[in-house]
DNA sequence: CAAATACTTGACTATTTTAGTCAGGTTTAT
DNA sequence: ATAAACCTGACTAAAATAGTCAAGTATTTG
């Protein structure tokens, strides 16, 4: 199980743009020196953030890209369903509660998966935007 | 982020083992059978299991796998191990404090991903096959 | 108004991983 | 002997990932 490069960027650069108290547009540009991340890439992660609302954008010179909320009221979760970074443990549906793989019932380790799944969509609902910004200033002391 | 077959297959089938007590060998033939998974993947999975020391192999007709530890002492740390399914959040090397991706400072984000992989890890830690099968026996009373 | 900056969109592609399959063994109980 | 079952290594189709590339459009600024 690992995080795709996907979801990681759209973090890291969330964090990079919600560092300078979104006064100013943020550049993809700049994000992409700065963080190390193709520019190419960075437009189509940042399309997405835009169409679910995370971010607007400012076009033209001295343009980019600006938070859409306060960066308290931005979730983890909510960064990650924006660039379909998925959390899946299971092939069967999560709503059938019982009948996995087309049989009668479910499969034995169906409760555990649940479970995992609930415990990692928790941790990124506990975080916001904001926290992380914070945790790496103390970080840098 | 998704559990991939190979790991959670490693966790069906030997939740299906440790139902029997462990009394006599069972074949992968059953366990393929009953749990939907191809006989073919699973002498891939256990043959890594048996690397690692999870479970014996007795060989010839009757033959099949049995545990190597008590169902207890089995935990899913140890079967994600063994069949190779890594928890990984972060590209930069772990143990690598300051610098992630050849750059002088750790990356914004480097410790959410730690935190992340541990939380992930502890969740497996603590839950040991016998969890397992107790849990699976309550839930279908 | 020209030029530069920066967002916008969609198509394309190389690489890697996954999830198996297949073919041929060897061992051992009956 | 033969059948059940483990054992091993090579092979492969499909999917996902991580980008790249090309051709725009909008806006500021000199």
């Amino acid at each position: 199980m690992k995080l795709t490069s996907r979801g990681r960027y759209a973090v890291m650069a969330l964090v990079d743009m919600a560092r300078f108290n979104n006064l100013n547009p943020v550049s993809l540009r700049d994000i992409s020196l700065r963080q190390g991340i193709s520019l190419d890439y960075l437009e189509q992660i940042f399309s997405k953030l835009r169409k679910k609302e995370i971010v607007q954008s400012v076009r033209g010179t001295q343009g980019g890209y600006i938070l859409n909320k306060k960066a308290k009221d931005i979730r983890l979760t909510n960064i990650f369903e924006a660039v379909d970074e998925k959390i899946k443990t299971v092939k069967c549906k999560k709503e059938s509660k019982k009948g996995c793989n087309g049989k009668a019932t479910k499969c034995l380790t169906h409760n555990l998966w649940d479970e995992l799944e609930n415990h990692i969509h928790s941790f990124f609902n506990e975080k916001s935007l904001e926290d992380l910004v914070r945790n790496n200033r103390e970080s840098r002391l």
